[in-house]
DNA sequence: ATATTATTGCGATTCTATTGCAATAATAAA
DNA sequence: TTTATTATTGCAATAGAATCGCAATAATAT
C-alpha cells in the first residue's frame, strides 16, 4: 500500500517535530489549525508508527502518546525511558536507555517505561 | 476512614495471591466463585493501592494490572520491571530493578516499566 | 482528462474504568 | 444482645480513549 501526501500527515509531523516531545492524539489536534477529525488523525499517527516515523508510548494514566524516531531503521528499537509530567501533562523521551538483564527463556518484543512525576521546567 | 474485613477483599487478596503475578480485574472476576460486582472489585484494587498492599501497572494495552507489594512500608516503591507475555496476556514483577541516572532538576514519583513478548513458559 | 485506490469524515461502537446513589452489612457503642 | 454508625456494595449510568464500517473525497498513476 503506498502512502500518499496529504495535508494532515504534514500538519501532524509539523506538530510533532516542532514540539520535540512526545504527544497525544487531543494535543496534536489542539495545535493543528485545520479542522481535522479525530479518526483521522489516529490513523495517521498509527500509520507513521507501522513506518517507522513514530513510536507510541503508553502512559500510566492509559493514554498513548507519539514521538519521533530517531534511528529507527528496519525496526523500532526505543530502549529509551520516557518521562511523563504530571504538572504539565507532557512526555518526553529521556536520552537514557533502558538496560536490564532480561531473565532467561524470555522474548523481548517491546519496551514501554514511563517514569512520572515533575519535570525539569515545572519543577 | 477504617477498613472493614469483607468477603471481596478476601477474595480478590485470595487470587492474587494464589497467581504470584500482576492480573487485570476481568481475569481476578473470573478466579473468584462468588459474583462480585466490577466497580466493587475496582474499588477494592484501588483501595489495596491507596493501602499499600497492591501496586498498579499499566502495560501498553491501557489495562491496568495490579499484583501485591513486596516491601513497600511508608510509601510504594516500585522500582522493578515487569513483564507482560502477549500469547498468555498474563504480566509479571520481574526480580530486576530499574536503575537509572535521572537527569538533574527532575522530580520522581512514579515509574511504570513494562517489557512485553513472550514469556518463558510460552516460548 | 480519466481511472485507481489511499485517505478522510462521520457516526456508531467497543472497551476499560469510574461515579452517584440507595441498599447492605461490618463494626462500635449502648 | 440490641442499636447506631458508616464503610462497603450493587446497579445503572457515565466518562474517556481509541477503533471501525462505509460512503465520499482527493492524491497519484495512466
Amino acid at each position: 500500500m503506498k502512502r500518499r501526501k496529504t495535508p494532515t500527515k504534514e500538519a501532524v509531523l509539523e506538530v510533532l517535530t516542532k514540539a520535540g516531545k512526545a504527544m497525544s492524539q487531543d494535543a496534536i489536534e489542539q495545535q493543528i489549525s485545520i479542522d481535522i477529525n479525530r479518526a483521522t488523525i489516529y490513523r495517521v499517527l498509527n500509520r507513521f508508527c507501522d513506518d517507522g516515523v513514530l513510536h507510541k508510548i503508553v502512559a500510566e494514566n492509559g493514554k498513548q502518546y507519539f514521538a519521533l524516531c530517531n534511528d529507527c531503521e528496519e525496526q523500532h528499537n526505543h530502549d529509551h525511558f520516557h518521562f511523563r509530567c504530571t504538572q504539565c501533562e507532557t512526555v518526553e523521551c529521556l536520552p537514557v536507555e533502558v538496560n536490564l538483564a532480561i531473565p532467561k527463556g524470555y522474548l523481548v518484543e517491546n519496551m514501554n517505561c514511563v517514569i512520572s512525576g515533575v519535570c525539569k521546567t515545572c519543577v
